[in-house]
DNA sequence: CCTACCGATCGGTAGG
DNA sequence: CCTACCGATCGGTAGG
């Protein structure tokens, strides 16, 4: 049954909500922010620039709601993570999970890693504290595996590693995403050489 | 026959078209290449619009020069690191010089990862083909180190963890450039839990 | 009366 | 090397 709603809405409401935010993801990660305007993002998305307006008070808006909403599916993917047990299991779950997470949501996943500064000052703060939250989770599970004192740096190594994976893995490859987690995994634990020593 | 002597060259014409460059790769990596102009880049410059049109026949050559620029000394960095030694050595070496090149050059390196999209074909075309000798050299030090199958995989990790560095990594802070790269290189070869040794 | 949505156009500013 | 401009396009809003 549907609750009640406070406010009546068009029935494809969340739907071309939706529409505008993967056509805005993907023209931001391509042209950047500023590259793209309300025009494009509407025209991509197949509607009009006063709907857009209708969905979001303002550009920066959209570019807030893509990063937001994506950062919100990793955050609780971190937390779930965590929980799974053994130190290295939760490590593996982890990286796992972010990668799944990644396949599909490249262009979000630019656009929150680039445009971060386009964002209007309480924007930021609000997408900085849904970050630190993240890199804390993993900063925990990392403590657990190497030394407590270098968590951090290692935590920021391993955001490399898993952030950078946008700009060439091809998730149309042969090579799963899963595949490539448990390589990060292993490269973390033992390194290239660990039957060499 | 001669109707207009050539316009001599000012003294400081290196140092001018310098000054552009760094304003540039400030403002593209603060705010995006669309989102700077060229009257902002003259400002920053302490110069003005007409004599950016000087040094740069379009907006397009300013970006092109400050990826190009720093993309061909990441590359001659990598030329002399690979004739170092044995393959440890090989790549303590490449990983101390990007880390080196890297530090005074955040801006540059953060516009050159994030803003290839906005080039014209022949210019990406130019920054691409340095990327690939990059890769390929870094490609080859790794071959000798993991298993070669994984070279380009174990590449792509490695240039990872090192290109988000700038993300964090703050040069002004207590830890060194060098010893950050002596850390990548020990994840590298052995792990975070090096009980081996 | 409400909301959803469109075609047209606002005052300013972009690269050149 | 500046001011004056241009064709076009910007983010955002008007009336219906």
């Amino acid at each position: 049954m549907v609750a009640h709603m406070a406010r009546p809405q068009s029935p494809d409401y969340d739907k071309r909500r939706e529409a505008i935010l993967v056509a805005a993801a993907r023209l931001y990660a391509k042209r950047g922010f500023s590259g793209a305007s309300i025009a494009d993002v509407a025209n991509a998305a197949g509607t009009s620039k006063s709907l857009i307006y209708h969905y979001f008070p303002a550009k920066d808006d959209i570019l807030h709601a893509v990063m937001a909403e994506h950062l919100d599916a990793l955050v609780a993917a971190a937390r779930e993570a965590q929980g799974t047990g053994a130190p290295d299991a939760n490590l593996r779950a982890l990286t796992i999970a972010f990668m799944r997470h990644y396949v599909g949501a490249q262009d979000r996943h630019k656009v929150l890693l680039n445009e971060l500064d386009n964002l209007t000052p309480a924007a930021r703060q609000d997408v900085v504290a849904k970050q630190r939250e993240m890199i804390a989770i993993t900063e925990a599970i990392l403590a657990e595996i190497g030394q407590r004192a270098d968590a951090r740096v290692n935590a920021m190594l391993f955001f490399g590693m898993i952030n950078w994976t946008h700009t060439w893995f091809d998730p149309a490859g042969p090579v799963m995403p899963e595949m490539l987690a448990l390589r990060v995994v292993e490269l973390m634990q033992k390194g290239l050489s660990p039957q060499a020593s």
